[in-house]
DNA sequence: TTTAGTTGAATAAAG
DNA sequence: TTCAACTAAA
């Protein structure tokens, strides 16, 4: 089959990638190298020359976004050859793969998936009923703790506790578990992936037929991978396997999230013989842009190593801007925006705000608005996480699973029925004496005719509501199924009641969860037959929590923070805030690791953008109702001073300090160096001088050499001349 | 049960 | 300062 397609428009390096003979192969992917591209033609290649059947290739991506990309290129380039693929998020994949085999998995048919706020007031009910203090023992915490030791697949008696306080959190994992279990099989995201990997690991057959069934497997983003992620990789590989991993250390920035950036070099040490291959070619950035990129990138010592280049043009020098105040930050920016679409053709859209931390789009938000310039800030609540639809979602899943406690507790007196605390509490207690789910407590005390007058009716309208809807359960369109639900139970009348604009919002939201019933339905891939169209749906609920106000703004200036934005490419970035304490946050200051993580975030920052790249700072800030005076951030001191060009060179103090320091000779004697300065080494030839430290005759400096990369060298022995 | 007032925490966030 | 979560009074 003519291929041509598949490797005309590629460079050498990513054709090489595209084309590698089945194997091991790990791509280290620089920013704006062709990632995509790459893993896409790839997937293609397969299909079409190497004749893989779609049924033989599984491609893991970490969100739904880069999953339904991958799929829409992958079909573009081979139409609908692409149909039987697995392509999904490691979370999306693992639920599959839960759904199809619960019984070995130990679940039951219909398990609902927990997400953050689900698991967090599951371990809250947990808590109050072992009656521990909830200041003492956050459960927020306990959650970060279960979460974490479930990334790192360890159950409560894989643990060893040290102290007494390891001890709690081992007791605190295992009630949850058992509070999970008894909710009627409840899972969490880190469970989907750990219970995921113990079903393939305990059924060897199983094993066997999906490791010879998933011949090819690519993995996108592979430096945000956590254990877990990694482990269940690796269990799906066997020696015949195709592995083709696409991954960049420099933009690995979830350490924190669990993902483990040392996989990326695990994965060389586990699988000997891996090809490594690098795209180092970047098509996105202007050389300036590319140059500082690299100058600050050079500072993190474990790195993989890689450099990026560029054919591009030089492109605007680097704009610097220190501002006095959060608001003189933003009335710079706004007015440069303006500037930009007025005089050089931008579009708003084309412009992007990003910052280390949310609380600081608000000064941009008010500049922007008083300019009456459109905005979009990005990050915030999501369409499933909203309070009236997850009430609405409670209804379902407890027609699901009358015994989910926790969806019962929502929505027993949501709308208000007349079911107080007081009540709640003899329901609570006695379903945990007689070790049994609020449901059937409810019932029994019923029966027995425990409960007062007042108390009784209530509850008995409630579950007579529940089993009528139930009953529609034969009605085989979801969406009506829904729509009768919402009408029946109250929801939608007791919001409208509520005469603001609030109520009118969640109206109009619990109106579109019908409609995204509908289209879900429509979409809906055959695989999931396996289980009704209810539970599919709140399982696409939990894991695809939706976008945040979609397309309200189309053409708006974006705003969001560093984290969201790796991934994008804007024209124009305004990359603010970059001062110490605040980017590097200062949380992450203590640690040698997370100082690299946050170099690596300010790295994601600047590459993000294409031609133009504004940087800013403020010497004076408002945080938490204090007023901060703060230094700029070593970042912007780590950039070589060539490169950068100072916005309205304002002299106050603080600022000459600030460049002055920057551009200090970096040794006292007769061979002073500045950072950025060009220098010439005997043996290394020409580099940049990107840092120094110590003085005097041990005075060392950092020098990135075009051909041999960066180095420390002592300055007193090294005889660097500047570059002429 | 509802609401007004108090308290306390505040890095980033997909699934 | 701001926002969410919680407590005390109506």
């Amino acid at each position: 089959m003519d291929s041509s397609n598949l490797i005309d428009s590629l460079n050498a390096a990513q054709r090489e990638a595209v084309t590698v003979p089945c194997g091991r192969t790990l791509i280290l992917a620089g920013a704006g190298s062709g990632k995509t591209r790459v893993l896409t033609h790839r997937a293609a290649w397969l299909l079409q020359v190497e004749g893989a059947s779609a049924y033989s290739i599984l491609a893991v991506t970490f969100t739904n976004k880069a999953a339904a990309e991958m799929r829409g290129r992958i079909a573009g380039l081979v139409g609908v050859v692409a149909g039987g693929m697995w392509i999904g998020t490691f979370h999306g994949l693992a639920h599959r793969l839960l759904r199809l085999h619960w019984r070995e998995a130990g679940l039951p048919q219909h398990f609902q998936i927990l997400d953050a706020e689900d698991q967090r007031r599951l371990i809250r009910r947990t808590l109050r009923n072992l009656e521990i203090d909830e200041s003492r023992w956050p459960p927020r915490q306990i959650q970060g703790f279960i979460n974490a030791r479930k990334d790192e697949g360890r159950r409560p008696e894989a643990l060893e506790p040290h102290d007494a306080y390891s001890e709690q959190m081992r007791q605190l994992y295992r009630a949850y578990e058992e509070a999970c279990r008894a909710g009627g099989g409840l899972v969490d995201f880190a469970e989907l992936l750990l219970r995921c990997y113990e079903l393939l690991c305990s059924q060897p057959t199983l094993l066997k037929h999906y490791r010879r069934r998933f011949r090819h497997i690519l993995v996108d983003e592979f430096q945000d991978t956590n254990r877990i992620q990694y482990d269940w990789l690796r269990l799906l590989v066997d020696s015949e396997s195709d592995v083709f991993i696409v991954g960049d250390d420099d933009q690995s920035i979830y350490g924190w999230r669990g993902a483990r950036v040392e996989n990326m070099q695990r994965l060389q040490h586990d699988e000997a013989g891996t090809r490594v291959l690098r795209l180092e070619q970047n098509y996105r950035s202007t050389r300036t842009i590319l140059a500082a990129a690299n100058a600050l990138i050079a500072r993190n010592s474990s790195r993989l190593g890689k450099h990026l280049w560029t054919d591009g043009a030089a492109g605007e020098p680097i704009a610097v801007y220190a501002a006095f105040s959060e608001q003189d930050e933003a009335r710079f920016v706004v007015e440069r925006i303006r500037s930009l679409i007025e005089s050089e053709g931008y579009a708003r859209s084309d412009c992007a705000i990003l910052y280390r931390s949310n609380a600081q789009s608000r000064a941009f938000e008010e500049a922007l608005f008083g300019r009456e310039i459109p905005y979009r800030v990005y990050g915030g609540l999501r369409f499933f996480e909203r309070a009236e639809i997850k009430d609405a979602l409670a209804y379902l899943r407890l027609l699901v699973n009358r015994n989910d406690d926790a969806s019962f507790e929502r929505v027993i007196n949501t709308p208000p029925r007349g079911i107080g605390t007081k009540t709640l509490d003899v329901l609570r207690s006695q379903a945990r004496q007689w070790q049994m789910s609020l449901w059937q407590a409810a019932g029994e005390l019923l029966r027995a005719g425990a409960l007062p007058g007042r108390a009784a009716r209530a509850i008995t309208a409630f579950i007579e509501l529940l089993d009528r809807l139930g009953g529609s359960f034969a009605d085989p369109a979801l969406a009506g199924r829904i729509e009768t639900v919402l009408a029946q139970c109250g929801l939608h009348e007791h919001y409208a009641k509520d005469r603001s604009e609030r109520g009118l919002d969640r109206r109009e939201n619990l109106d579109e969860l019908i409609s995204a019933a509908r289209t879900f339905e429509q979409v809906r891939e055959a695989i999931d037959d396996e289980v009704d169209s209810l539970t599919a749906f709140l399982a696409h609920a939990a894991l695809e929590a939706g976008e945040v106000q979609a397309g309200e703004q189309d053409d708006g200036v974006q705003l969001m923070t560093l984290h969201s934005a790796k991934g994008l490419e804007f024209p124009v970035v305004f990359l603010v805030g970059l001062e110490e304490g605040l980017f590097p946050h200062k949380m992450a200051l203590d640690e040698r690791g997370r100082l690299e993580e946050e170099r690596r975030l300010c790295y994601v920052g600047i590459t993000r953008s294409r031609q133009r790249l504004f940087l800013s700072f403020a010497e004076r800030r408002r945080l938490h109702g204090q007023d901060q005076y703060g230094t700029a951030s070593r970042f912007l001191l780590e950039l070589p001073t060539e490169l950068m060009q100072e916005v309205r060179a304002r002299f106050s103090v603080t600022r000459a300090q600030t460049m002055v320091h920057a551009a200090e000779p970096v040794a006292t004697s007769d061979a002073a160096f500045s950072l950025g300065q060009r220098v010439r080494h005997a043996t290394f030839g020409d580099g940049v001088v990107l840092g120094c430290e110590g003085s005097g005759p041990s005075t060392r400096v950092q020098v990135n050499f075009a051909h041999s990369g960066s180095k420390w060298l002592v300055v007193a022995y090294a005889n660097l001349k500047p570059c002429p």
